[in-house]
DNA sequence: GTCTATATAGGGATAGAC
DNA sequence: GTCTATCCCTATATAGAC
């Protein structure tokens, strides 16, 4: 049993790690300068955490842990397919957008910004599967317009978390000030209606169905 | 003057430390490996770039060249904007396709993966501004749908990039085998379908359209 | 232009007092 | 549970012979 102050601590140490590991990456990030930032001294770190390692391990693990938590809970809802896309979808980015430097750091993870000891669990694979057969269940009862369901999702978790980390530097004017509630909900609109015109949701039949229909 | 042995050396480096870069990052990057796999002493490469920073720049620099070539010369090229922008993203996955290892590097980058001297040059804005504008000029003589066109852009450098960099870690059985060309073709198509979806390029017009045209 | 040897600094991690 | 002091290693970078 943890007293409260330890578990004071250990949370601190795990929010200045985070934004650390997410600014600087894993082989970037000193523990020097996190106990520096927290309030204790470098050594005190190896008592809440045995090595950088574990330490590293602590903050992906939640991350992981939420991303499956939100994709399940929409997934696992009720709703139409589409209703449940976008759900899904204003779900995803707001997640993103609450937690960018953990996004960061899952970004910099799939890019193989980790400790040579840290084999990746294979959790995001599950994840993946999961949306993928719920789209192309979509597609099969015709609700769906078929396309690649998985560059579909692919290519969605890329555009999402690029607007989140990249895109910041690449166009600061297009994304305002950084916590600015404006860009989460421009970011939100756009990504619903890409993948709505993707998957020929909410859109008016095409002429040559009209045709049929009149005829 | 350079020795054509010099040149040599200076362009075997300038590959393993891209590499290496891409694979571990900067901080990750030792000297040291980049020395020991070009197969010369680590001191030597002191010879070809005064430091660690500067080989790092002049890894960037090269794909941030690219980068802009690539773009300028289809854009600068004939053709419809429907054309043009088919042409623009086959030509830009390809040379993602074609440099993984560069495309991890700008990603890592815009991720803030860089020396702390490192300040970016805006090179990136202006590449980005020219496409938006190619994009905001077929929107205003209609030949485009209306959609947000940084959002739209900002979110195909994201997905592509994410395409050759993460989805292999995420999703392999999809990407199938590294350097396997049929990845490359079903990213082309892929993205140039999501584009046109988005764009309303290459669709029949919609039913309202067709009521208005009947009536 | 390449080497050996070394300077200098900073990193992660440990020992042990309090 | 936090501290001071320190070990040990590795990193970048330099000096100077060949």
């Amino acid at each position: 049993m943890r007293t409260s102050a330890e578990r004071g601590t250990r949370e601190r140490i795990l929010e200045v790690a985070e934004s650390s590991l997410a600014e600087c990456g894993y082989h970037g990030t000193r523990l020097h300068r996190i106990a520096e930032r927290v309030g204790i001294q470098k050594a005190s770190l190896f008592h809440y955490f045995p090595s950088k390692d574990d330490l590293y391990r602590a903050v992906l693990d939640e991350g992981l842990d939420e991303t499956e938590q939100t994709v399940r809970q929409v997934l696992d809802g009720g709703g139409s397919p589409s209703e449940k896309i976008r759900q899904l979808l204003e779900a995803y980015v707001e997640m993103v957008a609450q937690h960018p430097d953990r996004t960061k750091i899952l970004l910099r993870q799939s890019l193989g910004d980790a400790p040579a000891s840290y084999h990746q669990p294979p959790d995001a694979h599950r994840v993946l599967s999961a949306v993928v057969a719920f789209v192309s269940e979509g597609q099969r009862i015709k609700e769906f317009a078929p396309i690649d369901p998985v560059a579909l999702t692919l290519g969605v978790v890329g555009m999402v978390a690029f607007f989140f980390t990249s895109a910041p530097v690449l166009a600061p004017a297009w994304c305002g000030d950084p916590g600015n509630p404006t860009i989460v909900e421009r970011v939100k609109e756009h990504v619903v209606e890409v993948v709505a015109r993707c998957l020929g949701i909410g859109h008016e039949p095409t002429v040559a169905a009209a045709k049929v229909a009149i005829a």
